[in-house]
DNA sequence: GTCTATAGCCGGATAGAC
DNA sequence: GTCTATCCGGCTATAGAC
């Protein structure tokens, strides 16, 4: 929707382009707006928090966007792009040790760098997927099965158990981003006000050795995970 | 809130018993309240949809809990008993093969019979956990710190590979979880309309499984676990 | 104990001056 | 392009009849 593809479909549509000031407000909004609807989901967060987090009037608001709602589904676009760009790792021509390594720690790396956007997209899909549903029907549902036979092929060849990668997807999606969505309940476990750059390290080596070992796939990449699977 | 203890001492604080009429409200205000709770999350929740979905007028509600947050905070406790109940499991006369798979068939079934309740305390969690922050800070801090204990003893014992206890929960609850709280995404990857039991039974094995094999136990009690590795 | 009517507030959206 | 003032609808909560 910020993209300059975006724009130039608005122009060719003989809508006038998009000016400096403009681009730099409406990305000021987004960036406020989703640590808002992070805080608060959709309903309860108002235009006026938006407003004031983004340092400008509500009614400017208005003026940039129609709606709550449109600018609700600008930050979900700006979300996806993000969410689902590391997958790109998971290519036949590597090893699965080596591409799902690959794969957990950039999943974390945006959990721990971009938590509010996780918490958006999380709350999203939490009530019923309103906004999102079609895509995630139809670009995520045919990437995951693209990726799943990338598995597979791994599978066919000895290189990891038989298991089904497509509930595999889930548990690491789910792994990685309950340290961004249920952040409350991680900090109250571990008795931390809130996580350091070391918990993100530690949960982040959990999981990779957790699944790798898990999936029957041990050497992961340079020397780093064996450290968690050695003894047994 | 609604255990006989809780009556008894407002009987012994002076307050009137609670009649036979009273307590079937309440129940039915509290499951209407956590499905649509469920659905929309606090704020966008109304006192008049939680009024229909129980069938009552409106105003009959604030009868019987002053305010909607009220009903929210009662919704919570009931929900959190029932989720720390199945960590009874976890306990040091039993093998983690054993232990840990109840625990995440457990869990998982919560998770499908429960789905509302799941969804409820991830909002609340996602949100910061507002109302719960505290109970979380306390007894499940708590909980854990005896779990984990458990658990570093059987790594001691050398029944599982060395890990961490307490990343292993956060793991086991994301991974769980994610079918009720994520249901739409599961479901758009999936191309289903909704779960099946037959979707549960896949899921449940996958976690299972994948876990046990994660840790470096293999011999999940009664034969179930193995059919998990076989071809799909 | 139940229900109707309404008070009172708040938030999204808009009109219109600058 | 910016901002003030305001409308309007919907929500929680309560008053008070039955």
């Amino acid at each position: 929707m910020n993209t300059p593809a975006a724009v130039d479909t608005k122009r060719a549509a003989g809508l006038p382009r998009k000016g400096r000031i403009r681009q730099e407000h409406e990305a000021g909004i987004l960036r406020a707006a989703e640590r808002v609807f992070a805080r608060a989901g959709f309903s309860a967060a108002t235009m006026n928090g938006i407003a004031q987090e983004a340092g400008l009037p509500k009614s400017n608001l208005h003026y940039y966007f129609r709606t709550k709602q449109a600018i609700y589904r600008a930050v979900l676009t700006n979300i996806l792009q993000l969410w689902l760009a590391p997958t790109e790792v998971i290519r036949d021509d590597r090893h699965p040790g080596d591409a799902l390594a690959h794969y957990i720690r950039a999943k974390m790396k945006l959990t721990a760098e971009r938590p509010d956007a996780s918490r958006v997209f999380a709350n999203e899909v939490l009530h019923g997927a309103p906004e999102i549903g079609g895509y995630l029907r139809r670009e995520l549902r045919a990437l995951v099965r693209d990726k799943a036979r990338v598995i597979d092929g791994w599978i066919a060849r000895g290189w990891m158990r038989p298991l089904d990668p497509v509930h595999l997807f889930f548990t690491i999606w789910a792994a990685t981003q309950t340290y961004a969505d249920f952040d409350a309940q991680v900090c109250a476990v571990l008795g931390r006000r809130q996580l350091t750059e070391a918990d993100f390290e530690r949960a982040t080596e959990h999981v990779v050795s957790l699944v790798l070992q898990g999936c029957g796939v041990m050497n992961g990449g340079p020397g780093a995970l064996l450290a968690a699977g050695s003894p047994r």
